[in-house]
RNA sequence: GGCCCGUUGGUCAAGCGGUUAAGACACCGCCCUUUCACGGCGGUAACAGGGGUUCGAUUCCCCUACGGGUCACCA
């Protein structure tokens, strides 16, 4: 068989060489060590939450390196395209934070390794298509879906393994003139791979999570080249990490199956391979069993936590946290430090899938709220608003440093309060300080006299000065209890409850509920303090009015 | 079904031949506290099962079970 001239008849109007394209895409000039990681998405026009774990630790892995990471689009499959899903993605993974250094963005492509949309990249890989025909290493194929079919089907009447392989493949050893007459007739073919594999012998093999993997040789002929000349997700793969440099691929253990096929690719196009880490996919608790974050799951979209109000920080954390299993160990003993600072590492990544677990995230998220700055917090909440409550945006708008000062309560310091989780806790955490927000959500609890609750309400407004200092201001209030008849020391009246109407606390209570409206709060005196006079005193009046009345 | 990967408390996990088998979340109890949120202390709870190898297995090997992945002109 002649090969070359097979070739031409297959690809008449590719007329560039492979050697070209090693040319134009030299290796990469990078520092030792550097680590060249891509993300590569087919736009879809759905972002999974799971894809978070790859696109993180591509991220840390080149970033930490001094490498290079970018992004590729995979628009291969025109069937499966959405209109609008790359800037969809790009976008997603911004608000997390992730940039890419090159590849895709949403003001053009950068760098020196594009295009990087496979769409366009269609004569690149005929190249390297073309060359491996010449070299008798690729074949074309006419079978139609049913004669395919009809192979799968005998394969497993005679219980035989089943694909397109050895003496199965049909047009493995087609005669040129064969081939020839189908192609004047313009049947459509796809290009084949001619394995050498043999399921009988094994590959050892070497991945950076998983570490040492013995696999059956590949020995089935994987299409390389759709009937459109589109290349398959395999033979893309090899030629555009090959050509773009890449060094690590980080990609979901359902790829492992067909890695055996991808080594005899990059060995057939004489690439060196880069090295793999198949990362663990994601799974959900259903029933008894783990299944797969499926996209029916609403949790299972990257847009749903936006929405639900985590902010991008919080699940970066959590996520970190299922990465690298030492990750909150360092967090723990740094809980300030910028993630830059952490070391990640290959070698702390867990080989089997972790459950997604809210609990943890939630625990996560208000643990990395209370940290951060009310300043901060103050803008996640008011984005948070503007898209999903616009008339609490306004609200926050309307007095930028009152929020702040509300948001700042028990913030900072080594024990931070930890009221909120997500961005939806925002609103009804600060409402009371708000007229417009402000209601009477609770009752006063039974066993309290509701002659005493005015009376004390009373007595504070006419001790009530709002310079007061926070222990003048509560000497106060121990001294209305025992005027009152509540005992001023909580520790006494539990020695002897029956002595007295309540205790202190009580008191507090009722100033509690008054001023806020409810039974819970933040630090009442610091409350007072930012509502001010006028409004403390307004509200406590208004609620012995209400008593009275 | 073939091939492959995985399996330590409810969850995430440390461990890498000898440990009272860490820690975190969740749960429960107590303490602190003017409420709440914190914080502190304590508790329940695990090496899937069976064979080897070894003086000794959670750790190494094999088998079984279970879970997952994959077997497309999808990625």
């Amino acid at each position: 068989m002649d090969y070359n001239y097979l070739a031409e008849l297959l690809f008449p109007n590719i007329t560039t060489l492979p050697a070209e394209f090693e040319e134009k895409y030299p290796p990469r000039i990078l520092p030792e060590g550097a680590k060249v990681t891509r993300f590569a998405p087919s736009p879809t026009g759905f972002v999974h939450f799971g894809s978070l774990f790859p696109v993180l630790v591509s991220e840390r892995l080149a970033h930490q390196s001094g490498g290079v990471f970018y992004l590729r689009i995979e628009d291969t499959d025109s069937k499966r395209e959405v209109v609008g899903a790359e800037t969809d993605i790009i976008r997603a993974y911004a608000a997390f934070g992730i940039a890419f250094d090159e590849g895709v963005t949403l003001d053009g492509e950068h760098g020196d390794y594009g295009p990087y949309r496979q769409s366009e990249r269609t004569h690149i890989y005929q190249t390297y298509a073309k060359q491996l025909v010449r070299e008798g290493k690729a074949y074309p194929c006419f079978c139609t879906a049913e004669e395919l079919d009809a192979i799968r089907q005998e394969q497993e009447s005679i219980k035989a393994v089943t694909g397109y392989y050895g003496p199965w493949a049909k047009y493995r050893d087609a005669g040129i003139k064969e081939i020839e007459a189908l192609l004047k007739d313009g049947e459509p073919f796809v290009l084949r791979f001619r394995s050498e594999g043999s399921s009988a012998r094994k590959i050892k093999f070497k991945d950076l999570v998983r570490g040492s993997i013995e696999i059956t040789e590949n020995d089935i002929d994987h299409v390389l080249l759709k009937s459109d000349g589109v290349p398959t997700y395999h033979f893309a793969h090899a030629v555009d990490d090959h050509l773009m440099r890449t060094t690590h691929v980080v990609r979901g253990e359902e790829w492992l199956s067909s890695l055996p096929f991808h080594l005899q690719l990059f060995s057939a196009l004489g690439f060196k391979p880069p090295k793999y880490l198949h990362i663990a996919q994601l799974m959900k608790k259903e029933g008894d069993s783990k299944k797969k974050l499926s996209k029916r799951d609403n949790s299972a979209a990257l847009s749903y936590y936006r929405g639900a109000g985590y902010i991008s920080e919080c699940v970066v954390e959590y996520v970190m946290t299922l990465l690298n299993s030492n990750y909150e160990e360092w967090r723990m003993a740094n809980p300030d430090a910028d993630l830059d600072e952490f070391k990640f590492s290959v070698g702390k990544m867990s080989a089997s899938g972790s459950l997604f677990d809210f609990d943890k995230l939630n625990d996560v998220s208000k643990n990395t709220l209370s940290r951060l700055s009310a300043e901060k917090v103050y803008s996640y909440a008011l984005d948070y608003a503007q898209e999903f409550d616009p008339s609490f945006a306004q609200v926050l708008k309307s007095d930028p440093d009152y929020a702040k000062r509300i948001l700042a309560i028990g913030r900072g310091g080594k024990k931070p309060r930890k009221d909120l989780t997500v961005m939806r806790d925002v609103k009804p955490y600060m409402s009371f300080f708000y007229d417009e927000y402000f209601a009477l959500e609770t009752d006063y609890p039974e066993g309290f006299d509701k002659k005493d609750i005015r009376d004390a309400l009373s007595r504070f407004i006419d001790a009530f000065d709002i310079a007061d200092t926070q222990e003048v201001w509560f000497e106060k209030i121990k001294e209305i209890s025992s005027e009152l008849g509540f005992c001023p020391e909580v520790k006494l009246y539990k020695k002897n409850p029956t002595a007295y109407k309540g205790h202190v606390g009580d008191v507090c209570m009722f100033l509690r509920i008054a001023i806020t409206g409810r039974t819970n709060s933040p630090d009442i005196y610091e409350v007072m303090q930012i509502l001010g006079a006028d409004r403390v005193k307004a509200r406590i009046f208004a609620e012995i009015q209400r008593l009275a009345g």
